[in-house]
DNA sequence: TTGACAATTGAACAACTATTCAACTATAAT
DNA sequence: ATTATAGTTGAATAGTTGTTCAATTGTCAA
């Protein structure tokens, strides 16, 4: 008796195609932080906010401006995007200039850009 | 009185960078498409099945079996996949197949998967 | 036609998350 | 020192979303 009918309601149909298909699958971590990277970019403000600083480098109140957001929203969204690696800030003065880290980003958008043209 | 005043709790501090971003910035229905984009590949279990149909087109009880989830849970999924654009589905007899409908995935995936060896 | 199976669907629930608000820190200017 | 400004932070709220459950549809075989 497999491991497999305690955790799913349905019977495998097609064996080889499921046998192969578990072998060549990613460890369950990668996908997981795979999973992660797209949710942290797959938002309306921390997209716009990436693709303003994809331009140059911003403080807080200047993001804010150009979003037409609160400085708390931006502020909470940033400290996500900083927490997940995806950008970084250096101070100045009472200002807090905020940068991407990662050369990914840039792709990221071309693709996905790519991907709604082609929709349309 | 500028427009922004009334959305934004803070001022300008570097307007020409402010005006050079905006002029720049996508559309706003770009934007939210990409965001959108995002969003959908943006959870665990969508990316595992879309990783698995990036290897063979399958039925829902074998992407069911190879997830270790139920039936309804991964037709739900398949759904909203489908509704956006990603996935499409042709049936023969009792089963439906599932394969991806856009050539866009693979390259995100790999360029994701990129980001997260870089970030080791 | 009856039973079995693949898949879908809607409602409900629980978990998560984005924004707001208010309070706070830190730096700069007067 | 005092005031103003840039930014952060935690709590609360409202909206969203993934999974489960139960009921249902459609197809095949007996």
């Amino acid at each position: 008796m497999s491991k497999n009918e305690f955790v799913c309601d349905c019977n495998v149909i097609h064996k080889d195609v499921v046998d192969k298909t578990r072998k060549n699958m990613l460890e369950e971590d990668t996908l997981n932080k795979l999973a992660e990277f797209f949710k942290i970019v797959g938002d309306t403000t921390r997209v716009k906010i990436l693709f303003a600083l994809d331009q140059n480098e911003m403080c807080v109140c200047d993001i804010a401006n150009v979003l037409e957001m609160s400085k708390s929203s931006i502020s909470h969204q940033l400290g996500t995007l900083r927490r997940s690696g995806i950008v970084k800030c250096r101070k100045s003065g009472k200002e807090v200039f905020y940068m991407l880290d990662d050369e990914h980003v840039k792709q990221v958008f071309e693709i996905g850009v790519e991907h709604i043209e082609h929709k349309k």
